[in-house]
RNA sequence: GCCCGAAUGGUGGAAUGGUAGACACGAAGGACUUAAAAUCCUUUGGCCAUAGCGGCUGUACGGGUUCGAGUCCCGUUUCGGGUACCA
């Protein structure tokens, strides 16, 4: 009987879904887990060999936290909204929903195929109403609260009309777009259309006008998570500047919870690196400059109060508004010309090429420590959108000011004892102050401390912290995500009531932006109220739909809620989170963001979503090359290629085995090799070909798909090889040359039970050898899953095996296949109903260590003089310290390497190790 | 530039400060077989020795701590990832 991998699969596959063995319900008599996969997004490619890598880790992992009796909730569903399905549909007018419809049945498939315990009950597809209902409710919330500081929560927005008819702003700590004074009289006295846009200053879902990250190309804006080095991250297309009206949610708000909450989760330590740096926080003071001749002042920010001595200049951004109230009329011309050029540069453009640039803006502010007048200046290296758009510039202590007072001729003013500012500046928060008037001999944290103390306490400044984190932009120009559950009226927008949910998205024919410069959605016919209000025409962003799908999967069929009170407070939050780290600064902050807001409206139980967080590495493309002899059809060998002139060609590794050419295959592949020739390996018929690691893609020829290893080797042996790989989180290239191995390893296990036609078992007590190396792969095992090592835990199983021998003994085979049923669960389904037993192995318990078994009879000494190991001896098990030193140093092998001389000490390590030490 | 992370045989990779190279691939040799596949056995870091025992050396490089360092500390190099005028 052979291991026919092929028909097993298929047999197990069909009667879980009989059985309905991986549907979940809530118990509470069982202790809950939740273990999820970051849900992907279905492409037209299909899965290719990298994506399953992370599910299978997490599919592993549920098996066995249900082995150990917990109730597990490990569901999956699909991202379903997105951009390229909507660039496909401009290029071959096929609908998005079509298409997306498509790929999800493909991924689905090729899911299936790989023998997951997903409960597909639950699943959800962000592009469903019944899904996106729950998002556009969400939205319909931000906008309904605003930030309240002082009490560190979202607060609804009654509550802020109220204490404005009170009391005005006044003593209100709000998060908000610009801060804003006015009396409760003023408020009353405001017009409606006033008093709304009050309020959207303060809302947490508003309507702001901001600069954006604008992709002509993709006709959309782009978050900045969404852009990388000017480009855009899907498609790659540049990105450029420019101010326009968006709806943004007020994700600064929350920068102190986000930076506080990441003490509280178990991610990497370099992921919440990332996060820190994203958010940001630098803690620093206002200070205001007066204008020279003007009763006119500003506001910059800085973290280095005490280098206001060394201020030479001061520098605006060139979009800062102050631009225009500063410029004199005598400058005014060359700074328009500034202006102008900067706004030709793309981003793309200011960040490959940092040339120093500028203009003086002919204004002179007012040092408030030294009472000198200094130049304003207007420079592109000042940005906008963080602190207040304007700095004061020291150049001998800020690298960046340094090399424009360079460039421009302007003071340098050191400040530091001893330190040399001719080459460059000096950077360092290190040193005695001087040239500082009252902060001289002062170090420099005591100057700052000292700086901000005479800031505030003279009425200069304030103290402020500032974060880099910006709002996050929240409207595309697209068709392919959620309609906003928002109309207009009078110009001013509305929300839906809740009842109206959800918003469906209507039918157009054409994706493109309209002929007056429309989103798609203004081709949509009757896009109005009932009451006949024009609807929204933006959609929402991807992360919209993928910021709360984890709660939506405890109770994904509720129509009343996100989800019940009772599914919520029984699964809480994501125990297990494993995905991939190219989230950490999008995904991994809005969801937090989004948790943390329902959170504060007492929607859900637990502040942060995902308990502990994994993240798998990449697995990369592993290429094949053959050499090409040039001007000829000759292909030679890895080996001899120095011999010629060749050309490097990539060639499908689908045609490639352990890096051997099938060279029949070959010559099939493309007509243009159908009469190639060939120079062998010395000594055989054998074409080596050379390898390098790139992406996976299609036009290396180095896409795997998960399906042909399924194939040809079976779903047990693609999870365990992909485990067996190395490290879960390290990135790897993809290369078949050990699949074999593990291969081979399930077909030894099956081996053990099968003979000739049918399974047979020894009823013979198993011997104490094969308990303990039994009891060893329990142990190892049990410790390797909890720590995610599950290279190391197939490598057990093989070690165990080869320990095991022939061995065949029900009392070894039925705790052995039980632990083997996370990594491969159809084969050990098929050896455990072989050996008779009720059910599936996936109810099965998972088998206790005894450590009795673990205890040696004797343990083996290595004898080392000053660290180095000379010979050994064995003991028993028990003997004690006093025993094993008499007899090491009676021993005759001692007595010479000693050679007379007295030890000066005897260590002995409990790692079977004698030391001594001369 | 800044912040992380890594570097171990021909290859993927093991190793709570305690016999480095587990496990697997590949390779070489052998058994079985008409043959192939499959299976099984032996060898496999390097150098030296070899009838046999064995010896030396070795975890990117240079130092240090320690009885003992792949592991900890300092410095250097290389590679990978993130981020970038954030004042």
């Amino acid at each position: 009987m052979e291991y026919n991998f092929k028909a097993i699969e298929q047999k197990w596959q069909a009667e879980w879904i009989k059985r309905g063995t991986y549907r979940v319900k809530e118990d509470s008599s069982k202790p809950k887990y939740y273990v999820l996969d970051m849900f992907p997004y279905p492409s037209g490619a299909g899965l290719h060999v990298g994506h399953p890598l992370g599910y299978i880790a997490s599919d592993i992992f549920s098996r066995f936290k249900r082995l150990q009796g917990y109730n597990v909730l490990h569901p999956m569903g699909y991202d379903s909204y997105g951009l390229p399905a909507e660039q496909y549909a401009i290029q071959t007018g096929q609908h998005p929903a079509v298409t997306t419809a498509k790929n999800i049945a493909r991924y689905r498939e090729q899911l299936d195929k790989i023998g997951f315990c997903y409960d597909w009950d639950r699943e959800v597809r962000t592009c469903e109403p019944e899904y996106y209902k729950w998002t556009q409710w969400a939205f319909i919330q931000m906008f309904n609260h605003y930030y309240d500081k002082s009490l560190e929560k979202a607060c609804p927005i009654s509550d802020l009309v109220a204490r404005f008819e009170e009391k005005g702003s006044e003593g209100l700590q709000a998060a908000c777009s610009e801060e804003l004074t006015f009396t409760a009289a003023q408020w009353k006295a405001f017009s409606q259309e006033e008093q709304q846009q009050t309020l959207m200053n303060y809302r947490l879902a508003y309507l702001g006008d901001t600069m954006v990250n604008w992709c002509p190309k993709l006709g959309t804006v782009l978050a900045n998570d969404e852009v990388s080095e000017g480009l855009s991250i899907r498609g790659g297309y540049p990105v450029e500047q420019k101010m326009m009206r968006q709806w943004c949610l007020r994700v600064s708000a929350y920068a102190q919870r986000l930076l506080d909450g990441l003490d509280k989760i178990d991610w990497t330590e370099s992921l919440k690196e990332t996060q820190r740096n994203w958010i940001g926080r630098s803690e620093g003071c206002e200070v205001q400059f007066k204008v020279k001749d003007s009763d006119m002042e500003f506001t910059i920010f800085t973290t280095r109060a005490d280098t206001m001595f060394g201020v030479t200049f001061m520098v605006l951004a060139p979009e800062s508004e102050l631009v225009a109230s500063l410029t004199t009329p005598e400058q005014k011309a060359e700074v328009d010309a500034y202006l102008d050029a900067v706004k030709k540069r793309t981003e793309r453009e200011r960040i490959s090429d940092r040339r120093v640039t500028g203009v003086f803006s002919g204004s002179y502010a007012i040092n408030p420590l030294s009472g000198e007048a200094v130049p304003v200046w207007i420079s592109d290296y000042v940005l906008a959108g963080y602190g207040t758009g304007a700095i004061m510039a020291v150049p001998a202590h800020d690298s960046r000011d340094y090399a424009f007072a360079k460039h421009f001729n302007l003071p340098i003013i050191p400040l530091i004892e001893g330190c040399d500012v001719s080459e460059e500046s000096f950077d360092a928060k290190e040193g005695i102050m001087m040239n500082s008037g009252f902060l001289n001999g002062l170090t420099v944290k005591e100057a700052i401390a000292k700086a901000k103390e005479y800031v505030s306490e003279h009425h200069l400044g304030r103290v402020k912290v500032n974060f880099r984190l910006r709002d996050a932009i929240f409207s595309r120009q697209r068709y392919w995500g959620e309609p906003f559950p928002v109309y207009y009226k009078d110009g001013m927008p509305y929300m839906l009531d809740e009842s109206q949910l959800p918003l469906e998205l209507p039918e157009i024919s054409d994706f493109k932006p309209t002929a007056q410069g429309e989103p798609p959605l203004g081709h949509a016919i009757n896009w109005q109220t009932p009451e006949g209000y024009p609807l929204e025409l933006n959609t929402m962003p991807g992360f919209a739909g993928s910021s709360a799908y984890y709660l939506r999967y405890m109770d994904p069929h509720n129509d009343k809620a996100l989800v019940s009170k009772e599914a919520n407070e029984y699964w809480r939050q994501v125990d297990l989170y494993i995905g991939g780290t190219e989230h950490a600064t999008g995904h991994l902050i809005y969801s937090r963001f989004w948790n943390k807001f329902l959170f504060d409206l007492g929607c859900i139980c637990e502040d942060e979503p995902f308990k502990k967080l994994v993240n798998q590495g990449m697995i990369q493309g592993r290429s094949n090359f053959v050499y090409r002899i040039k001007d000829t059809n000759t292909f030679v060998t890895l080996s001899k290629k120095d011999q010629y002139d060749v050309t490097p060609i990539h060639v499908d590794v689908n045609i490639v085995s352990n890096d051997i050419l099938d060279v029949n295959a070959f010559r099939a592949w493309n007509p243009e090799y159908a009469t190639a020739e060939f120079i062998f390996e010395d000594g055989s018929e054998n074409y080596v070909c050379g390898w390098a690691v790139e992406k996976m893609s299609k036009s290396m020829f180095n896409v795997v798909n998960p399906d042909n290893v399924v194939e040809k080797f079976g779903a047990d042996t693609l999870r365990l090889y992909e485990m067996f790989l190395g490290p879960l989180e390290a990135s790897k290239p993809w290369d078949t040359n050990g699949i074999d191995g593990v291969h081979r390893f399930l077909r030894r296990v099956w081996n053990l039970c099968a003979h000739g036609e049918s399974f047979t078992f020894s009823d013979e007590e198993a011997t104490k050898a094969e308990l303990k190396s039994l009891h060893k792969l329990i142990k190892k095992l049990t410790w390797d899953i909890e720590h995610f090592s599950f290279n190391t835990a197939v490598s057990a199983f093989m070690i165990c095996l080869n320990e095991l021998g022939r061995c065949n003994k029900r009392a070894i085979l039925k705790p052995f296949v039980t632990l083997l049923a996370p990594f491969a669960p159809h084969i050990s389904e098929e050896i455990w109903q072989a050996l008779g037993q009720e059910g599936s192995v996936c109810g099965a318990q998972w088998p206790l260590c005894d450590e009795s078994y673990l205890v040696e009879d004797s343990v083996v000494y290595s004898i080392s003089f000053n660290g180095k190991t000379r010979f050994s001896l064995e003991f028993p098990a028990d003997a004690d310290n006093e025993t094993i030193q008499a007899t090491v140093l009676a021993h005759e092998s001692t007595q010479k390497w000693m050679d007379g001389k007295p030890a000066r000490k005897i260590i002995i390590v409990p790692k079977k190790i004698v030391n001594i030490v001369l």
